[in-house]
DNA sequence: CATGAATGAGCTTTCATTCAT
DNA sequence: CATGAATGAAAGCTCATTCAT
């Protein structure tokens, strides 16, 4: 994969779009020349195959959502109020890129099987959040858990189905809205208690 | 799709395998008769296409989940015990089955472009869930939330991504304890509180 | 083959239509099943293979064309006259068979090389038409043409196509009228004389 | 169809061979690649499919016939020594392309089915025909048919199937000689007269 | 005798990929 | 550097045919 110019790389984020739409095998190369307006031999001189096509868009996200999460994982406050933070960074980023999201979830089965992706993929979500609730416990907002992986694993389901939810609806969504939603439940459970 | 006989789906049970593998753009016709011992025309006598394959195998899992769901939802309790019991019989299917449900999962967004497999899902997760959080909000067991449905997609999200997990580790995994953690986050919340 | 009882040889008429249509490789088996009111299984018990349909329906047709044309040849009159006749008997038999005739010209092609229908096409068109053309010559009513098989290929040719012509036009055809045309052409020949 | 560069073109001449001999739907793909030298793959590059593939071969032999008919028809003289003309220029084509010829003869059917083929048929072969005739009963060469239409259909139809004949057989024919078999039968007429 | 069920053998078509320019 | 043209290598699907009942 040669260094990608950001002309290209920006056209290419079209390419997101037919991808999460109709899935990654059945979005033929044809189309992403089409859509991102780069010639498929173009495309071929840029990057070694399709696959890996699908990679730069997904680490370009990852990289995206990685970043806006680490900045909401090392801002000042109690690990609940910064759970909350990483939470809703994750769902920020859904919000602006819904057609590449939903091309990562939809394939997250394929992305699983790229290495450079899996690896990625929990930098950019388990890490944090594992992180996160660790200091939560330490600085005792949040309550220790026995298994932080299974627990950061379910928190990782919850939020992104979530955001998936409101990317395949079309509309626009308020992430921090979202987010509430989801940190409602993961945060103060669903049980009733006597003083909420 | 003419009805299809117990012989053959018993047979295409095994189909799920490389599914859950490689995803289902990649498996062939070829592989799908093989690992099954039907022949390739023997399937598309009784199927349309390779699409209403996957459906056939999905609808079959997901009428499972639905039954056995179905049953803890109607178990005796407080809802906040059924939603366990629920989340635990999801599990606990998905257990049972872990190829089939990984080449659901892994291929949700495909699934999600067959409308009566869309149904399906939403047949056997979401609507008894939010059953159940209604119930319990009744019964005094829950709280009351305010997106019931935004609330159990969530759930589903936890759920499903844990149990996902398990089933790609190969190993047989208990779904009780699955269960206790998901429900552990998703009951009681990750906040600390003076009295667990 | 086995002996065709005629409930079958009268449903098989039904097959001639799809075969006029699309032609016989585009025809199913399926096809020819349906149309027929005839399991497709039991085809395959009375004629060995598609090929044997055709050949079936074909012949019968040339059969009876060949009777109905063998007695206009043997009718009294001029050579001439009896020229008249086996052009209007074929094109008679044409009228009532649109469907077959279609199918037979169409895949003439194909038919010419099932051996059996050569000789069959020959045995109803050329042979009675090089016979009265003799016969003509001998009584004085037509000229002595030089090659009387290019000749009798020209009346089949112009025969033929007219009648394929009226058949196609789906409506019914008189056969009278359609013979006169085409004898018209044939017999008193285009060019202008002083005494027609 | 992409504009079919003149190389494929004149390869292509070759598929008309397997066409002729076997007839359109018994010819594969592979074998229209083979005789051609062009890979199957290229001929979809420049093809929509194989239909399209028999019409562009039809066409262009059809353009042929329409061009040499269309001098023929412009030549001077009567409109009887036009008829022969055209005809003749019919045959001269047909012995010049009797692969392609046989082609189109033997998947009249099919070709009829093709609107495109169907107009180009009518634009080579009927139209010119009515013209001269019209022409020749206008300077008295030619009697005034009462149906002009079924008369130059009947004129298709002797001429075509006499270019077949001789093309089948394989040998190279002499056009005019055919010719002079044919207009023999339609220009003087079958009739014994006193005064040939 | 008839036929529903089942299948072997292909066939058309597709598409990721290459490469000469 | 970029790309239009070309193609090798499948893959999904079809259909004539068989056979147990």
């Amino acid at each position: 994969m040669r260094p990608v110019p950001s002309t290209i790389a920006t056209k290419l984020k079209a390419a997101a779009a037919p991808i999460a739409e109709r899935g990654f095998d059945q979005t033929k190369m044809e189309e992403l020349a089409e859509v991102s307006g780069i010639p498929k031999a173009t495309l071929y001189y840029y990057f070694a195959g399709k696959e890996e096509i699908l990679a730069f868009l997904l680490t370009d996200l990852l990289t995206e959502i990685a970043g806006a999460v680490a900045v909401a994982a090392d801002a000042p406050g109690t690990g609940q109020e910064r759970l909350v933070g990483v939470v809703t960074a994750q769902l920020r980023v859904m919000a602006t890129q819904p057609a590449v999201c939903q091309a990562l979830i939809a394939d997250l089965g394929r992305a699983g099987r790229i290495p450079e992706i899996a690896e990625a993929v929990a930098e950019a979500f388990y890490t944090p959040v594992e992180r996160v609730l660790a200091e939560g416990a330490a600085d005792g907002s949040l309550r220790k858990v026995q298994d932080p992986a299974a627990t950061s694993m379910a928190i990782f389901g919850a939020v992104t189905v979530t955001g998936l939810h409101y990317s395949i609806r079309g509309a626009a969504f308020d992430p921090k809205q979202a987010a509430k939603h989801v940190t409602g439940v993961l945060v103060d459970g669903l049980a009733r208690r006597e003083r909420g």
